[in-house]
DNA sequence: GTCAAAGCTTGACGGCCATCGTACTTCCGG
DNA sequence: CCGGAAGTACGATGGCCGTCAAGCTTTGAC
C-alpha cells in the first residue's frame, strides 16, 4: 500500500466516556504521585502540555505508561500535534461524574506545596 | 505487679494529627475498596460502629489491618467500649485539612451504588 | 475462677504495579 | 532522502500490599 497519512484517531487509542470510568479506576490512577502531578501541572496550565515538557522523575518509557493510564481513566484527552502528543485535563466532563473530586485532589496538592 | 485496668489510651495506638498526615498517606488508604466502604459506612451512620458490626467481605484479621491503616491516616477514631473497639469518622477534622475531599469520595461511592 | 467473645500480632504467601532498558515507529527538518 | 526527535511497545525485575491462618491478650458474663 502507499503511504498514509495517519490521522489523529489512527495514532491514538481511543477516549473512554467518563461515565463509562469507575470511581475505583480513577482513584486507582490518581493515588500515584507521578501521575498527581500530571493532573496537577494541567490543572495549573492555560495550554495543553506536551508528554515531554512535563516535569517527572521518571523515564520517558514510565511516564508513557503513567499517560496511559491516565487516558484510560478518563482523566486527560490526548491528539497529536506533529511528533508530539500533546495533553489535556478533561475537567468539565471528569467534574460532571464525579463532582468535587479534581478540585478537592488539586487544591490539596497545591497546599502541600506550599507548606512543604 | 498486680492486675491493672487498662485505659482507652493504653489499649489504642495514638491517633495522629490529620495536620500531619499528607495527602498520600489519605488516598493510600482510602484507594482500597475495603476501606473505603467503612468510610462509606461511618458516613451513613449516625452512631459510632463496632469493628465487627461492618459489612465487610475480608476476615478478621484483615479487617484489623484495615482499620489501623485508616487510622494512622487519620481518617477514623477509635476507642474501646468493653471488649469492642468503636469507630467514628473524623468528619470536620479531615475536612479542615483536606476540604471537600471527603464529600466528593463518599458521593462518589454513594452514586455507584445506586447505579449498580 | 472459668470461658467465650472481640480483636490484635505475627509470619507467610501471592499478585499486582511502577520502573527501566531496548528496540521499534512515525513524523518533521534540512 | 536521511537523520534525529518524540513516543510507544515489550519483556524483565523488584518491591510493596492485601489476604489469611494460627496463636495470644484482654475483657465481660455467669
Amino acid at each position: 500500500m502507499g503511504s498514509m497519512r495517519a490521522t489523529d484517531t489512527d495514532r491514538i487509542p481511543p477516549h473512554p466516556e467518563v461515565a463509562a470510568v469507575t470511581l475505583q479506576q480513577v482513584l486507582d490512577a490518581l493515588v500515584d504521585p507521578v501521575r498527581r502531578s500530571i493532573v496537577t501541572q494541567l490543572a495549573d496550565a492555560t495550554a495543553d502540555i506536551r508528554c515531554g515538557d512535563f516535569d517527572l522523575p521518571v523515564s520517558k518509557s514510565t511516564a508513557t505508561h503513567h499517560f496511559r493510564i491516565l487516558r484510560e481513566a478518563g482523566l486527560i484527552r490526548q491528539h497529536y500535534a506533529g511528533t508530539s502528543r500533546m495533553n489535556t485535563l478533561r475537567r468539565s466532563e471528569v467534574d460532571a461524574v464525579f463532582p468535587g473530586l479534581l478540585d478537592a485532589l488539586v487544591n490539596a496538592d497545591r497546599a502541600a506545596a506550599v507548606s512543604r
